[in-house]
DNA sequence: TATTTTTCAATAGTATTACTATTATATTTG
DNA sequence: CAAATATAATAGTAATACTATTGAAAAATA
């Protein structure tokens, strides 16, 4: 049977060419991806990326104004992914709690099957999200960027998910700061058992990370 | 009366120069804490910090290899002030409860008097540490550098506080992820709060941040 | 005191990076 | 087939991070 064929769709404000126009631009997603992944945020550039796909620096400019802008790009169809996967995964389970705990399984698991599209490789994205992600948003540009709507993906999968848990307990105060601490907390945590083992205590085996948060979650609402 | 005079003292590997042996070198960690605070780890150049202080860029190399180091320097200087705030903080308080509510206070409240130091403004430091500390160790040389030991006193204060987890709940499998939660969640949430305000819930007056952490380790601890 | 050694910082650079202006080549349209 | 448009390559520029070298001041030694 054939997969499901879903489409990411992401807003124009964050390219300059629509990268899924055309072949040039696939190529410039995927390998970037790869690219980031392997060099580093820093030490990877459009030149570099350019002569690995057999292309010129100026022509990815064409689609991303920036190595800032290609990264919320990515950022960003991270997040649509994300959302799809959540509200997949939660319609239709009548138990509010098991609705809750599948959404936050969904957000701090680590990827670790490339499913469902083509030219973007989740496993490795979901690296890159991890250990680069932070970097997108800790600039002295948030404030106009944040204006423009760049980080509303992200932002609606925290609200989806603070729904959930007013629905438990409605007099909870604080949904959105439990949950983007969960979030981020689950990336950190898995940054950290690769590079800082001592500030984490994940076992071999079994997710650590996961239950710990969701655990977390339940007794922190209750 | 005198105010109790404590001196910070920072690993050798740090700098190539000590910055506390002349006055240049004091110029420059106190004029970098606010340069970066003003424009931002990426705008700030030792070129723009020379320039400030009405010397050259070169000579700033004398004291730190590289603006990474001056970061790392930073870091380390920050943490090692928290870590006495901590102990001063904690020692001689009976109550396991109370100590341990105590160091998450000091964890995750925000840094509002310049109190200690001379040419070190804590305050601004606070916000660096919480708008570009990140950046230090989401490298790609953060194995080197870890194994060099430029994180340890920040492991050290994780620890401490572990320790104080451990004394209320022997039983509890997670103390380091449930600290470095806290500790990371709380500087996230204040620059959400003042960012990317719909991913909290912080509330005019109160700090909502401080109660939010010391209330969730006490629910997950127990 | 004289001389050597060391410390210190300024000058003047280089290599690299992010980004842009212009030109050449396809492709589409009338 | 010609004009208009889309596309990408060439060849830049300005700025950045960092370095090699030199000259002067300070300190140590004879």
């Amino acid at each position: 049977m054939d997969r499901l064929q879903i489409h990411i769709v992401i807003s124009e404000e964050l390219y300059t060419k629509n990268p899924e126009s055309s072949e040039l631009g696939k190529k410039i997603v995927s390998r970037s991806i790869e690219m980031i992944d392997e060099l580093g945020f820093e030490a990877f550039t459009f030149k570099k990326l350019g002569q690995s796909i057999g292309s010129n620096e100026s022509s990815i400019y064409r689609y991303f104004e920036s190595k800032h802008m290609l990264l919320v790009y990515l950022i960003c169809w991270y997040w649509s992914w994300i959302e799809y996967k959540l509200v997949f995964a939660t319609t239709n389970i009548q138990s509010k709690e098991e609705k809750l705990s599948a959404a936050v399984e969904i957000l701090t698991r680590k990827v670790d099957v490339d499913n469902s599209f083509s030219y973007v490789n989740e496993v490795i994205l979901n690296r890159i999200i991890i250990a680069e992600s932070s970097k997108a948003y800790h600039t002295k540009d948030i404030d106009t960027e944040n204006e423009k709507g760049y980080y509303k993906v992200y932002k609606r999968v925290v609200q989806r998910v603070s729904n959930m848990v007013k629905e438990i307990n409605a007099d909870f105060d604080c949904p959105q700061m439990l949950i983007s601490t969960v979030i981020e907390g689950a990336h950190q945590q898995r940054y950290f058992s690769e590079h800082l083992p001592s500030l984490t205590n994940v076992q071999e085996g079994k997710d650590t990370i996961v239950q710990f948060y969701n655990n977390l979650v339940f007794k922190v609402i209750n």
